[in-house]
DNA sequence: GCAAGGTC
């Protein structure tokens, strides 16, 4: 349209947010598709002409060279050869970003304002700039930190400098996870084969998957050391003057006990006790506010807990829910809300709703969470919320998504209600000097527990003394119980310890407790994850050679060399040279370990026995085998090295074909035209 | 085929 305006070539991160831009910014909104399911959207903006691409998060895959591939070269040549790994680009997305690089006098990079988006813009960078090398001193970064007009108009207006530090600082993470996951998955693979001739067995390694494994190791080894002990409360009934009602069984303060030496001399002494004298009744009212807003790992925790769901369906479920609009984008670390988020329209929304109506009454101010959160990093999402919009079954949506969003509704009305009140009182007596006391608390009013309904709290039976009062004493008694030994991880527990420890990432800890299932380092029994016999060996003996790698320190140690990148005090190839160097030392150690690995895997191998271990695992390889031969005569026609795949599609279980090198070649085909002849 | 991290 303007013949005097610039061509700017913008990319993003994601569909989604691509949209957002472009109804906020321009007048007028061209579509167009330049891909399988790719579009692009361009129109004027101050005088010049926007082509908005978006991408689905990274465009590129770290793999190995030609002759590195599984069985062509020792794991440990992996690591030996410094350029062993390679990066390779996406084919489709590399072909279109070279034909509007070359259109374009100006990039701006719009991708999610933090160290992984930036790595992502580069990826794009990288083949602008060689397609067309006059954007290299156009480039700008749209630091956008929040889907709202006002800050999209903000971000494109104040447009930033573009410096790859912070994307090369990611860059050397992931080669780094891709050294020490390569060499060390085939390294450790190919020793368990050996004692266990299976096709499809993997033994993964990786820097996030080892400590997540040991936090399951370790409680299990903990259960196992934990002695069960026997202790005892002793207890005694406080009865009104009538002596015919209980009014509060009182407990004894040193309880519990451990020695029934010293019950029995307790007992023994009260035995003809029939009085006791009050020595103080407290009473006092306890105000607890809502919750804080929810972020991913809240939103997961709450869901699997609730729904006795997988942390990966939970994320799943969540995605739905956002792409059908009735939540906010569901993977963000934040748990605050901006001053000025419009809460108001969606809580108008939600006010509509029939069930949520009675909520509404005891919400004061529909403009401000009454416990706002912390906002970690740089994030730009908003803490998870609804949208307004009410969800009906049909569709994509199941009564499993309905409920979800209305954990997620209720939450989000309830942080705008009233606080719980809870009225809490303690009477403490002596019965022959024995110290006695109880607590109770009931709820004076539920507050934001109306709408957080599992969250109410328990109820105890309320009671009142006074000082000094004398009390009819009966059934001085003990009870024994037995200690219990730590609960094991649940979906819920692990995922925010993960988060506290900074192992993994918001989108990637659900998928890590899924491959360590995979792999069976781990089964789920019930709703909570306990180690298998191959789980405690990986770890045992990683633990011997290279303890920091099954502990977060490894992480950290990344984390500080990448941040040394990001702030140019080390260079990115002394980052890599430095850690290279580092895992070569250690690979070097776990081969000199490797028949005390393959004696150890033997061991916990035979122990699995050939239940549904086998049965499981040589199914699996059957069905690889058959999908393998039905489909390796076809070369793909795009980048003419892979072979076509038949795949199914995740969401519509339709049959397609694809090349079997995606993601580096994103070839897809429909089923017929391929399918054979006769 | 392998990791971890994006997104669909």
């Amino acid at each position: 349209m303007s013949t005097h305006g610039k061509n700017v070539l913008i990319i993003g991160e994601k569909s989604s947010q691509v949209r957002t831009f472009c109804e906020t910014l321009l007048p007028a909104i061209k579509t167009k598709k330049v891909g399988k399911r790719i579009y692009t959207r361009s129109g004027p903006w101050k005088g010049n002409n926007l082509t908005f691409l978006p991408l689905s998060g990274h465009i590129t895959t770290v793999d190995t060279k030609k002759g590195y591939g599984w069985g062509e070269t020792a794991p440990i040549n992996i690591v030996q050869d410094p350029k062993a790994l390679i990066i390779k680009e996406n084919y489709e997305f590399r072909k279109i970003i070279r034909e509007l690089a070359t259109k374009s006098e100006e990039l701006w990079l719009a991708t999610d304002p933090d160290s992984e988006g930036d790595n992502i813009a580069y990826e794009a960078y990288k083949i602008a700039i060689r397609a067309n090398p006059i954007l290299r001193v156009n480039t700008r970064r749209v630091w956008n930190s929040s889907l709202t007009s006002v800050e999209i108009l903000r971000a494109f207006n104040q447009l930033a400098n573009w410096s790859v530090n912070q994307a090369l600082a990611v860059q050397g993470r992931r080669m780094v996870d891709a050294w020490v996951g390569f060499a060390g998955t085939r390294e450790v693979t190919i020793a368990a084969r050996k004692v266990r001739n299976e096709r499809g067995l993997v033994l993964s390694v990786g820097r996030v998957q080892l400590p997540t494994l040991k936090l399951i190791v370790d409680k299990d080894i903990e259960r196992t050391e934990f002695l069960v002990q026997e202790k005892y409360n002793i207890l005694a009934d406080l009865l009104d003057e009538s002596r015919k009602q209980i009014l509060v069984s009182v407990q004894h303060d040193k309880s519990p006990f451990t020695n029934e030496n010293d019950v029995q001399t307790i007992l023994d002494k009260l035995k003809k006790s029939t009085l006791g004298k009050i020595s103080s009744f407290q009473q006092k009212q306890t105000k607890i506010p809502p919750p804080r807003p929810m972020n991913t790992t809240d939103a997961i925790a709450l869901l699997s807990r609730q729904l006795k769901l997988k942390a990966d369906n939970a994320l799943e479920i969540l995605a739905t829910l956002y792409e059908q609009g009735y939540i906010s984008y569901p993977r963000t670390e934040n748990r605050q809300f901006k001053s000025n988020f419009p809460h108001n329209e969606i809580l108008t929304n939600l006010q509509s709703h029939p069930p949520y109506k009675p909520f509404f009454q005891q919400i004061k101010t529909m403009t401000q969470v009454r416990t706002n959160g912390r906002k970690q990093g740089t994030e730009d999402h908003d803490p998870i919320h609804p949208t307004g919009e009410i969800p009906s079954i049909g569709g994509k949506i199941t009564p499993l998504h309905l409920k979800s969003w209305t954990f997620i509704a209720r939450w989000y009305i309830g942080m705008f209600m009233e606080d719980l009140i809870q009225q809490r009182g303690t009477v403490r007596l002596a019965i022959k000097e024995e110290p006695f006391s109880q607590k109770y608390q009931s709820t004076e009013s539920l507050g934001w527990t109306e709408a957080m309904n599992w969250r109410r709290p328990r109820e105890t039976p309320s009671f009142s003394f006074e000082a000094g009062q004398i009390v009819q004493v009966r059934n001085i008694r003990s009870e024994a119980f037995k200690t219990k030994p730590p609960a094991r991880w649940s979906d819920a527990t692990l995922i925010k310890r993960l988060e506290k420890l900074k192992i993994g990432t918001k989108s990637s800890r659900p998928d890590v407790i899924k491959k360590l299932e995979l792999r069976q380092y781990i089964v789920r029994k019930g709703n909570s994850y306990e180690s298998t016999n191959t789980g405690k060996t990986i770890i045992t003996v990683f633990n011997a050679i290279w303890p920091d790698l099954v502990t977060p320190k490894f992480t950290r140690q990344v984390e500080i060399r990448m941040d040394e990148v990001a702030s140019e005090t080390c260079s990115y190839d002394m980052m890599l040279e430095t850690i290279r160097s580092e895992y070569l030392f250690l690979h070097q150690k776990l081969l000199s370990q490797i028949e005390n690995l393959q004696d150890q895997l033997k061991e916990a191998f035979s122990d699995l026995g050939s239940s549904t271990y086998k049965k499981r695992k040589s199914h699996f390889s059957t069905k690889q085998r058959k999908s393998k031969t039905e489909n390796a005569s076809y070369p793909c026609p795009a980048c003419n090295s892979g072979n076509l795949r038949e795949r199914t599609n995740s969401r519509t279980g339709e049959k397609f074909f694809g090349c079997s090198r995606y993601p580096a070649c994103s070839f897809t085909s429909s089923r017929n035209i391929y399918k054979k002849k006769g």
